[in-house]
DNA sequence: CTTCTTTTTTGATCTAAGTCAAAGCGCACT
DNA sequence: AGTGCGCTTTGACTTAGATCAAAAAAGAAG
């Protein structure tokens, strides 16, 4: 598939007209990034800011202590990396491809031209930016006012409203990488999953998980304790 | 003083000719609230977005049992609820004026008829998003990856650089208040004050707080522990 | 000044979840 | 099929910080 088409195909460039998408074409840099190769790191210096075609980055914050809290993974179509662009500064986040991704990579200055006279393409931008805000205001809310049991819940109702919503459902992340998007260390996945079971809740095999009893899992969702 | 005069004062409007200037009053409503007062709940349908000119407005969640994580305080020139502007669906968090503010509601509609025809406007609210991201990244961080007393110390050496940086400062908001902005509860917010003050770090006469030992909080920020 | 209300502090107790350590599994690869 | 390495589970223990309750301070209002 040519990159014309490739480009096409991103949210981000919807509703550009042929010669508009040419532009972005020329401009871009097509690049290449291996299992577990870094894209940038926290406080680099911003050039631009990338677009995932293939694989999956993760996007993530470093504690002192190592602890990794992740922010968001970036799945094909998704930009990442914008925040430099019109804030200024440096990356605010690490970021990872943790397959093996194919990730195009735009120019700040470049794009900034472009943007300034594209309204529809300053629109998209806008719309993802407002979309991650909404999707970081949830993660902080649930970091801050919900429960692990909680959080493990609301994730498992997410991933099956992203599938088929049958119930049944397959992690597409280790386990470790959950508990780094939760805010917690994979031994209390681990035991939290464990209790699920044993409830009736869920039954797990493997990374193939089926939601049993949903409603208890909205509950524990709604804040709700788990009753023994 | 004008309206013109203070919607040129707004930084998202800065760089706008008179004759976009003059389109902006047209469509602004300018609007008091008490304090206490709601501004728009979580859910609740957009009909537009809001700029607070004088007072302070807080973002907040709420969870199932009446905790509050606070997400910002909106100063005068700061824009709110722009996010189901450009990504649609509804309010993602609640508003409320904590003192008398007065505030500018931006219609919905003709806001984004402005913004499409107006690169430098797109531009700024775009720089606007970006910032508010990287405030949530480093929220999401300290909520995860820092222990109280880190955030505490972080917000105190912010504070002092938002200030005079001679190290003495002066909370603007309650006790209470400080702790729904850091993911905790009042007394915990007294006990590390106490033992802050205990340790020589701080000096603390009501809301006047006076920063003794800078190196110590910065440890604290960094990830450091107490050292009892 | 006195009375209320709102904040702040202090103490005692409880609990969710982190830490540390050790098995146990499962998948990939020769 | 066997060998490793990364992932996952389990158990014992520790701890930061929440909860509950009550007193003390500090403002605000008459």
């Amino acid at each position: 598939m040519g990159i014309v088409d490739l480009v096409s195909e991103i949210p981000l460039f919807h509703g550009l007209h042929g010669e508009q998408l040419e532009e972005v074409v020329d401009i871009v840099a097509d690049q290449t990034f291996g299992r577990g190769q870094p894209v940038f790191s926290e406080g680099e210096e911003a050039a631009g800011f990338y677009v995932v075609v293939s694989g999956r980055v993760k996007i993530f914050k470093l504690s002192s202590e190592g602890k990794e809290q992740i922010l968001h993974f970036a799945e094909p179509g998704e930009s990442f990396g914008e925040v430099p662009m019109f804030a200024g500064g440096r990356f605010p986040a690490h970021a990872e491809s943790i397959e093996k991704s194919r990730i195009f990579f735009f120019p700040r200055a470049v794009f900034l031209e472009l943007i300034e006279k594209d309204p529809s393409l300053a629109m998209n931008m806008l719309a993802e930016l407002s979309m991650r805000l909404r999707r970081f205001t949830r993660l902080v809310e649930e970091l801050s006012l919900k429960e692990v049991p909680g959080r493990l819940a609301a994730y498992l109702l997410y991933l099956n409203g992203r599938g088929d919503g049958s119930g049944d459902l397959e992690l597409d992340i280790t386990k470790g990488q959950l508990a780094g998007l939760l805010g917690t260390i994979p031994e209390t996945i681990s035991r939290i999953l464990g209790k699920m079971s044993s409830l009736g809740f869920i039954r797990v095999r493997g990374r193939r998980i089926t939601l049993l009893d949903r409603q208890s899992l909205e509950d524990l969702s709604a804040g709700g304790k788990f009753i023994i």
